[in-house]
DNA sequence: AGAATTTTTGACAAATCGTTCTAGAATGCG
DNA sequence: CGCATTCTAGAACGATTTGTCAAAAATTCT
């Protein structure tokens, strides 16, 4: 019947993922994203749509990626202190690896579109409760172990631990000095008891 | 000799720093500026410069008064725990209090231009740094009083704060639930013990 | 009043923006 | 083969962008 797709959907979306994390929604033009991606202009407008659907979706893709991701780290079985610190860390680490780092392209997005864009404001919103709540289930579970005290508030210190990080990845783009970063981190941990 | 200048520099300054506090750099047209700020077209050119000259000298302006802000609060007699929850809780009731929270010019100028802009990403560096020493200040001085421990260290503890406040006026862009917000000031306050 | 200078205004150029269109090459199925 | 469909390449569109120019209006000082 007719010539089948030649690219794989969701590679491409990767791909605008990437671009859009590191310059953002608005400094993005089409014709970067056209160059970026490989593909001709007009199969991109044909497969996504407009460029905001460009976005979307591969933010939409990014949030799927973070939330599995966090799902998978806080179900583990290591203590809660170490899971937390490897989470915090990690971030570190991959920000002083790159030569100008992008931070998390979830926040990048809260901070660029959240007061301009409904939608967005939304995704952004229900993925950041949604680590929460995959965090607050493990602090729940530590608590029962006994690894944290009593009287401490899982859903508190998970709402805490996601402001930390938040604050993390906004940070790592303006300082490369490790120890300010760790710094955050090891005080953050002392919050654990 | 001349027809003197008929608008306030400073005046028009933060009329600029005010739009591009809400919408960010790159959505800001200069037409949205020029129609903001309530002066022509050429003025502003003739003022400033260009688009980016406009953003900067808003921005710079911007930080002077948020590192003049800190030093007030950080230098007064007030217990620091009482201080740091002001600082920390002030933020939260601001936002809360607009209709779409534009958390803090600095924090979305890191975000937005840190990556792509080397004078920017300077410029909020050395704010985030004296704003930090301010900080820092004011926590040695709370150690020789005796109102945190002796094994804390302030200059890691003034670290752990900044990222906190960072952290809080990106989540206040996303969620409007006070309580949410509030946990994160608590938790973070029970550092100092 | 007249000289000096700034503000205003509107038009303007040039570039870039997002998006659509066209034409043709490529590919699979009957 | 030939029909259907998709991809590519690039031109083209209108809107919007940043920034400039020139001339008129306003204002202050001599």
């Amino acid at each position: 019947m007719a010539r089948p797709k030649e690219f794989d959907t969701q590679a491409v979306l990767d791909q605008a993922m990437d671009l859009f994390w590191s310059k953002g929604f608005e400094a993005t033009s089409m014709s970067d994203l056209v160059e970026h991606l490989g593909l001709a202009r007009q199969s991109v407008y044909d497969t996504f749509g407009d460029k905001r659907a460009v976005y979307t979706a591969a933010l939409r893709s990014y949030c799927q990626q973070r939330v599995a991701n966090a799902r998978a780290l806080f179900r583990s079985d290591s203590p809660v202190r170490a899971v937390l610190h490897e989470y915090l860390s990690h971030t570190i680490d991959k920000a002083l690896g790159e030569e100008d780092p992008r931070g998390c392209m979830l926040i990048n997005a809260a901070v660029e579109l959240a007061s301009a864009d409904e939608a967005t404001r939304e995704l952004v919103t229900n993925t950041l409760k949604a680590i929460g709540r995959e965090l607050t289930i493990r602090l729940r579970r530590a608590q029962e172990n006994g690894e944290i005290g009593k009287h401490q508030d899982p859903v508190a210190l998970a709402r805490f631990f996601g402001s930390v990080m938040a604050g993390l990845l906004v940070l790592v783009k303006t300082t490369r000095e490790r120890r300010a970063l760790e710094d955050v981190v090891d005080v953050a941990l002392k919050t654990l008891g």
